[in-house]
DNA sequence: CTGAAAGCGCTAACAG
DNA sequence: CTGTTAGCGCTTTCAG
């Protein structure tokens, strides 16, 4: 690979001139730029972007530390961010943690270690690492989950609301007992919808019973197996809301196999829209997230952060917006 | 933050003996070690990866190009090939190509720059991105996609016999005027899996004509509008071939839309499975590919590559498997 | 406007 | 077994 020693000694020019052409800085005589440029071309040359990193101690890098990459939630968010970074002159580099504190501290290390410029990253359980990337003074904004003693920006939606919203549509629709699958316990965005969920029910003068509770993995299996438990005892509940999109698919697999007819026997409600909610038969009614405002809003916030480090942490709330389709429209009493 | 000078100073060692500590490397003696791992957690000390980097002229991460993070079958993709390079003590990072060579191109000059340990990638169009890599040494890995003229190590799927077996699937179930909605023109897939389309139609002694085959861009959208641009002439087809997963979903979206059954007036064959084609109604067939294999597949070459850059590239070809549900089985005449 | 030279933080010969 | 030292390739003062 060439250096820029090569391409100083081709144009017959200092280093210094080869490096102030190929960033654009100061000015240069045009007739040496020239020569500069065609040594460049040349000697195929590419600047080192590792050695240009160690020398201005910092990179033009972000991390973007997401809890499943197999969730459209945060490959939709990713998109949103990669369009604002990238004009902004930054580049993406995707890392999952699988919902696992362990990998998601794996990760974190590696963005201090690679001095990246910047870190969003939805935090996975009550793990500390978000502190340890303030403080190193690494810029950071949280995503969808805000966690308590982390004094950072934050992007999140109105979970509490959305649930509240999901659940008070099922019971204005008529069903009588709803039941909740919620996500693993202390993960900030499930407790938040099991608080709007219970909300609901307490405002329309209904019960909240800890037996109509479930707490899924906020994959699919985890919304099957939720389900499953939630129709052994009796009375069975008449509907459910499920408290993240995969956990959704899950529960209606599960009564699809049990052979519950949806919506008339058991209504069903999700949080966070899949793109193909419409296509599942009965079509999903959803609390639809503006997923990929979600991640240009962290991706703006992360620049101003950047930009002025001093600048107090702020929240952005976004709202939800209740998708209603078929699965929790009764066409019959059941 | 503190380098590595503070913690020899603290130590009271040299930065070599810290070094190796960090490293494991050479036998440290043990009270000296003690003391540097002391002094290493006191100053909350982290080597940093660039400068390290810059040293050893390689780095520990892999770029794993793909161009659709939307499509389950790239985030299943990385996920077999993150299991692996963990495994083998590498990083990955995510890029998103989005199926556009001048994003595809950016990126490789970022794993160029950033001295990437190694590179895999689904090459989208003809670019020539991956003889770049190839020509700059560094090891290299092409998915999914086979590219004539380049040298590389590659991970397919057999594209031509699963098209076949699909299309004959529908030919045996009856269905008479066969449609197909192949991928962007050029791009590898496409091309084999039109091939292997053509080739079930002629040995069955139909005709393949030009009339029943339109272009998509493996996206959602494009599968809509080619099946409606099909649905227009007469006569009509009454089955469909689709040549990924993203567009069969488009495709059935438009035939609900047009109140086309499927599969009585429709068959409906698709190429790739979708984690929830058995939710969808009528539940998808699909021919179906061992995504998180190809991931370790790929990434276990690479490996090797890296350890031999020498060794000749290798070819590895894995099979797909029918998986046949209900939009390919009519149950009357139309 | 251009060049010389120092140094980012780390590792790996090489000496001791 | 440990320390000294010379860079990795680049940018950025500082002189000229």
């Amino acid at each position: 690979m060439a250096t820029i020693y090569d391409v100083a000694r081709r144009a017959e020019v200092s280093p210094a001139t080869v490096s102030r052409v190929a960033n654009g800085h100061a000015n240069v005589d045009p007739a040496l730029a020239e020569r500069v440029r065609d040594a460049m071309r040349e000697l195929h040359y590419r600047p080192n972007a590792v050695a240009r990193n160690l020398r201005r101690s910092r990179t033009t890098l972000w991390a973007v530390i997401i809890s499943d990459i197999g969730n459209p939630f945060f490959t939709s968010l990713v998109r949103g961010v990669e369009d604002v970074a990238q004009r902004a002159g930054y580049s993406v580099v995707l890392c999952n943690s699988d919902e696992d504190p362990t990998k998601e501290g794996q990760y974190v290390d590696a963005a201090l270690a690679e001095q990246m410029a910047g870190v969003i990253i939805s935090p996975a359980g009550m793990a500390n690492h978000l502190n340890r990337l303030v403080d190193a003074r690494v810029p950071v904004v949280a995503i969808d989950r805000q966690q308590s003693g982390a004094h950072v920006d934050t992007v999140l939606v109105d979970n509490e609301q959305g649930a509240y919203l999901a659940t008070t549509h099922l019971i204005e629709s008529g069903y009588q007992r709803i039941a909740c699958v919620s996500g693993p316990p202390g993960v900030f965005t499930a407790t938040r919808r099991l608080r709007g969920y219970r909300r609901a029910l307490e405002e329309h003068g209904r019960p909240y019973e800890e037996e109509l509770v479930r707490h899924g993995d906020f994959r699919e299996e985890g919304g099957y197996r939720a389900m499953a438990s939630l129709l052994g005892p009796r009375p069975r509940p008449d509907a459910l809301f499920a408290a993240n999109n995969l956990m959704t698919v899950g529960a209606v697999e599960c009564l699809v196999d049990s052979r519950i007819a949806v919506p008339d026997e058991m209504g069903v409600v999700g949080f966070d829209d899949v793109p193909w909610a419409h296509l599942v038969r009965p079509s999903l009614t959803t609390v639809a997230q503006p997923t990929y405002e979600l991640g240009c809003e962290a991706a703006g916030l992360l620049t101003k952060r950047i930009a002025d480090p001093e600048r107090p942490p702020t929240t952005v709330t976004l709202e939800t917006k209740l998708q209603i389709r078929d699965s929790s429209l009764r066409t019959r009493q059941a």
